[in-house]
DNA sequence: AGCACGCCGACT
DNA sequence: GTCGGCGTGCTC
């Protein structure tokens, strides 16, 4: 008999574990083992877990030094071939491990938790505080004994043999089980004292019920489970486990799903995407559509085409777009054949969601960025909607661009991408007009109606006029008119790159991280002062802390201040607020638009959640309370950004039969962002925005890498950071440029400070070999100092 | 990443 | 003399 070997991408993320280990499979698990299962296996004197990736009839190591596989973890894969590959593709594309990329595609609920568990033999021979920590099957977490200074004891333990260390593997979260009664035999006679027990047995007669859960019978009969295990003990009913989905609530909104009749644009768009999946070539579409112009109208009929091709599609939104509008339009449409991901959901709804697809039983998914794993293995279509947005590009390890992977899965499964937006990243425009892509226009609004003319009002007049309010004399009109009309307004504050903080008006003081060279934000919930990079939190002091004055308060415009000030102007009134205080709870950001959409407030006021995908066709005031945060901030994308956003929030106004209208209020109203967004002029915003890129050699052009240097200590920073930038000089060609090094803007984080190089490129055929060189040597002779790197290929934003 | 093995200072 | 510090090197 053939030798049976396993090879398996052990779960531990280094460079010297980053690679195949060989495992022999023994004769009773032959049978499970599979690509894409994971095992548990020894590791060293330890217990890991890890993924089969591949398995062979032989080993080009010593046979003897093979270790068995301990057991199985799944019966079925939880990867499929094709993640395998796309792991394979994601760990060379973005830097990292094979273990990472893979663990990336997998459900939380599925990622291995270790803990390193300590058994009692004896428990009478250990100390009162040793033996108090102990379960009542005699054991107890290694870390708890660390918290109690009890590991000398363990040691002596451990000698003689009277405690052992073992490593406990543990999932997440598991499959929701519920109790099922089974009906055995109603017709056994009770006694005349079990009134209730006879209200069940009359009640499964009367509906001739074969099984039935605690939650059924009690819409009907008062019932708590001792009758019900009463009648278990009689053998009257049967108890058994059955796993349920975690049910997702859904403020159902039938009001959204009409069938609507396309336009011809729309019709020629759809055919062309049809055309593509007919043939299943792997072609990936820009369509560029202005908001309002009807882009989720064409993915649902095109997911319908996928569908009826026998196949399955995926469609990934923006986190801050998966409103439940969208949700509830998506499945409404396609009933219970839609699986639904996003971060709102506990991890063991994301997996309850996961079994779905990993099951068949849905053939859709719409979700935020990790959906595009969705393990389908029949995908034939990948939409990617507000395709320009950053939160498709995950910002720490691994560093994938999910526009990235929807096209290597195109490719792998000969379908079509379509990449939709009203207001396409430069980069993605750019490829279509080179031909790259294949561009799609819709140029006017599905309904016909005209895009609301945008007002941009200059702050700066407004402080001549002795205006210092943050609302304009024209924004302040238009609300009190459309108050008086009993239309609806959406006031939209730009939050991006800017928060309010604590001041010291006699000394200037503001109050910083202990952590972070960064100053805290001020929270009105819990009056707390917070550090959005490292979480630190601390209480609002009511004296500066270094000059003791009491002039210390609050500054900058948070939402809550405004809100405020709304209040002050228009007493009656009603708004309702969205930004992360009042959105922290779960379910809070389907309620606050649910109300608004009930006509429950006038004002909706938000930060950048309420720029994307409401629809409410009171809305016919949109007002952007300051455009120019987004437009200065150190990103060479910034005014892509601000015209993006702008472009956006317009489009929440007058998509009905009411006339909308945009005050858009600015300290720089001559700007090109604010002024094709006014215009509604994409290509006019593209063209500028392109000579910008071209004389400042940022991309579309050039393409930049981004490397960042940390260290404890600022000196050994910046020395290694030009270390970095030497070596990348001396190893990168001549016609490449190494910027920097430069201190972040952040200029330190969580204890550590930051430098940072910028790569600038046209063509570097050896840049990852030469960034793989350099992460070596950063392991094996920088790594001792404590210094880290990272290395981020395709930047999305610069911070 | 862990964990063991291995070589030099302060204690019963 | 031993206990224990953390440097180095390996994990199928």
């Amino acid at each position: 008999m053939a030798l049976v070997i396993a090879q398996v991408i052990v779960d531990v993320s280094t460079a010297a574990i980053d690679r195949p280990f060989d495992y022999h499979v023994p004769a009773q698990l032959e049978s499970f083992i599979h690509p894409g299962i994971r095992v548990h296996i020894p590791f060293g004197p330890r217990k890991v877990q890890g993924f089969v990736i591949s398995t062979s009839d032989e080993t080009e190591l010593d046979e003897k030094k093979l270790k068995p596989i301990e057991s199985v973890v799944d019966i079925e894969p939880v990867l499929t071939a094709e993640m395998l590959e796309l792991g394979k593709w994601l760990k060379d594309d973005t830097l990292c491990f094979y273990n990472d990329t893979l663990q990336v595609m997998i459900p939380a609920a599925l990622r291995a938790n270790y803990t390193k568990l300590v058994k009692v033999e004896n428990a009478s021979v250990l100390s009162e505080p040793f033996q108090n920590l102990l379960s009542k099957d005699l054991e107890v977490d290694f870390a708890s004994l660390e918290k109690q200074h009890l590991i000398q004891e363990l040691k002596v333990h451990l000698d003689t043999g009277n405690a052992t260390i073992e490593t406990r593997i543990r999932q997440k979260a598991k499959p929701k089980l519920q109790t099922v009664y089974h009906v055995i035999d109603a017709s056994i006679e009770l006694s005349g004292q079990a009134k209730k027990q006879q209200q069940v047995v009359d009640w499964i007669l009367e509906t001739n019920s074969k099984s039935f859960t605690i939650v059924d019978i009690q819409k009907h009969v008062q019932v708590a489970t001792p009758v019900l295990d009463a009648l278990v003990e009689k053998k009257i009913l049967k108890k058994s486990k059955q796993e349920v989905y975690r049910e997702i609530e859904l403020l159902a909104d039938t009001s959204i799903d009409k069938v609507v009749t396309l336009t011809e644009a729309q019709k020629e768009v759809l055919e062309t995407i049809n055309r593509a999946q007919q043939n299943q070539k792997s072609e990936t579409f820009l369509l560029h559509g202005i908001t309002g112009s009807g882009k989720t109208e064409i993915y649902l009929h095109a997911i319908e085409e996928a569908l009826a091709l026998g196949k399955e599609a995926i469609m990934l939104v923006p986190e801050i777009a998966l409103t439940p509008q969208m949700v509830t339009r998506f499945k409404m449409r396609f009933g219970n054949q839609v699986a639904v991901m996003h971060s709102g959901l506990s991890v063991g709804e994301k997996y309850d969601e996961w079994r779905k697809i990993h099951r068949r039983e849905v053939r859709v998914v719409v979700g935020a960025r990790s959906a595009i794993f969705a393990p389908f293995e029949n995908v034939g279509l990948l939409i990617l909607d507000e395709e320009h947005e950053s939160s498709y590009k995950q910002e720490d390890s691994p560093r994938y661009h999910a526009r990235e992977v929807a096209k290597w899965r195109a490719q792998f499964a000969n379908c079509p991408v379509i990449l939709g937006s009203a207001t396409p990243s430069i980069e993605s425009y750019a490829r279509a007009k080179k031909g790259v892509y294949i561009l799609l226009e819709l140029p006017s609004r599905a309904n016909a109606k005209a895009l609301p003319p945008v007002d941009l009002i200059d702050m700066r007049e407004q402080l001549k006029g002795g205006n210092r309010s943050m609302f304009s004399m024209e924004l302040i009109d238009a609300i009190r008119d459309r108050l008086a009309k009993k239309e609806q307004i959406v006031l939209f504050l730009n939050k991006r790159g800017f928060s309010s903080f604590v001041l010291c008006r006699d000394c200037g003081t503001t109050v910083q991280c202990p952590n972070c060279d960064i100053s805290l934000t001020y929270h009105r919930m819990g009056e707390a002062l917070r550090c959005h990079y490292c979480g630190y939190e601390e209480l609002v002091p009511t004296q500066c802390p270094h000059c003791e004055s009491e002039h210390i308060r609050f500054f900058g415009t948070g939402t809550q201040k405004v809100e405020e000030e709304i209040t002050k102007l228009f007493p009656e009134a009603r708004t309702l607020r969205m930004d992360v205080d009042t959105t922290r709870t779960k379910g809070a950001h389907e309620r606050i638009l649910h109300h608004f959409g009930q006509r429950q407030a006038d004002i909706l006021l938000g930060t950048q959640m309420i720029a994307k995908g409401l629809d409410f066709p009171e809305v016919t005031l949109v007002g952007v309370l300051n455009a120019d945060t987004s437009l200065h901030l150190a990103d060479f994308r910034a005014a892509e950004k601000t015209f993006q956003l702008i472009t956006q929030v317009s489009g929440r106004a007058g998509r009905h039969e009411k006339k909308g209208h945009v005050i858009v209020q600015t300290y720089d109203p001559e700007h090109y962002a604010l002024v094709n967004a006014q215009t509604h002029d994409y290509l006019g915003f593209y063209t500028q925005e392109m000579q910008m890129r071209k004389a400042y050699q940022y991309p579309p052009f050039y393409y930049l890498t981004h490397i960042q240097i940390s260290h404890p200590e600022v000196i050994t920073t910046a020395d290694y950071a030009g270390k970095t930038a030497e070596w990348l000089r001396e190893n990168l060609s001549q016609s490449t440029a190494v910027i920097g090094p430069t201190a972040s803007a952040i200029s330190r984080i969580q204890e550590r400070y930051r430098y940072q190089c910028m790569i600038k490129y046209k063509r570097e055929p050896n840049l990852t070999t030469a960034l793989h060189q350099l992460l070596k040597l950063s392991r094996t002779q920088w790594e001792k100092q404590g210094v880290r790197i990272s290395i981020d290929l395709h930047p999305s934003t610069i911070v």
